[in-house]
DNA sequence: ATGGTGGCCTTGCCA
């Protein structure tokens, strides 16, 4: 079962490549962020076409979570269900695929440090760990992917003596969270498999960046005991950050003996 | 040199 990560930035600039990764990858369950469409304009028609069932939460301009599945989409879940109100953003969504409880999963930026957004973004990464708490069981086949928007380590991020100073990413409330929700019984399966620095997920559009391999790895499958045990490999298809408008993220997918 | 590129409901904001 191969389960991939990937933050399109616009499904509607991005379809032509989205459709075009199906077709040379064929995961079983595709989940996307930062789809930045309604739900009215969702295109689950032409998913369909392709083989997959498609749930899909966004709110429009900005945000917007999806996940596509061939094996079954069940008990799909837009929002938190951890008994507060509703995140008034489009940042998670869940669903069950051949047995798998997934959730796709659009972490706040943050922005800055002292910016109202990094304490949305720390909240909101503690709502994640009680909507695990009370919807999910460790036990359980579980895998959690999406844009964290945090790089868990310096070997996440490119060396620079100056843009992580002070900067969200690598904040240590930010790795505290995150190692929070690992806690709860989640395993970064990536790192199971790769140890090296400088492999990435995500380049900045500008200066170059791609090129220069000034990248981070903030794009995540995190599975349960079980999922991590069956875990064949996990990898970033870089390539999908070149050619003609990609997004500024590569897919990360994971295939599970399940 | 506080930039740059690309997305959006575009002349500003978000990443």
């Amino acid at each position: 079962m191969r389960i991939v990560t990937w933050n399109v930035n616009s499904l509607n600039a991005r379809m032509p490549r989205v459709t075009e990764w199906l077709g040379l990858f064929e995961p079983d369950v595709l989940c996307m962020q930062e789809t930045k469409m309604s739900d009215d304009a969702f295109p689950a028609g032409e998913f369909a076409e392709l083989g997959y069932e498609s749930f899909h939460h966004g709110e429009g301009q900005w945000n917007g979570v999806a996940i596509l599945s061939k094996v079954g989409l069940d008990d799909p879940r837009a929002n938190f269900a951890d008994g507060c109100a509703p995140d008034a953003e489009a940042r998670v969504c869940w669903a069950t695929c051949n047995g798998v409880r997934v959730a796709s999963c659009y972490v706040p930026n943050g922005r800055a440090i002292d910016h109202d957004h990094y304490q949305y973004k720390l909240a909101w990464l503690a709502r994640l760990r009680a909507d695990l708490d009370a919807n999910a069981d460790p036990g359980d086949n579980v895998v959690v992917v999406g844009d964290f928007n945090i790089a868990p380590e310096t070997r996440d991020h490119y060396a620079s003596s100056t843009d992580f100073e002070n900067a969200t990413h690598v904040s240590q409330p930010e790795r505290d969270a995150l190692a929070d929700i690992c806690g709860w019984g989640l395993t970064d399966v990536f790192r199971e498999f790769h140890d090296a620095d400088e492999l990435y997920s995500w380049w900045d559009y500008r200066g170059g960046n791609f090129h220069k391999r000034k990248g981070m790895r903030i794009d995540l499958v995190l599975a349960s005991a079980s999922m991590t045990g069956a875990a064949e490999l996990c990898l970033v298809d870089r390539n999908a950050r070149k050619g003609e408008s990609p997004s500024d993220h590569a897919p990360v997918f994971a295939d599970f003996a399940v």
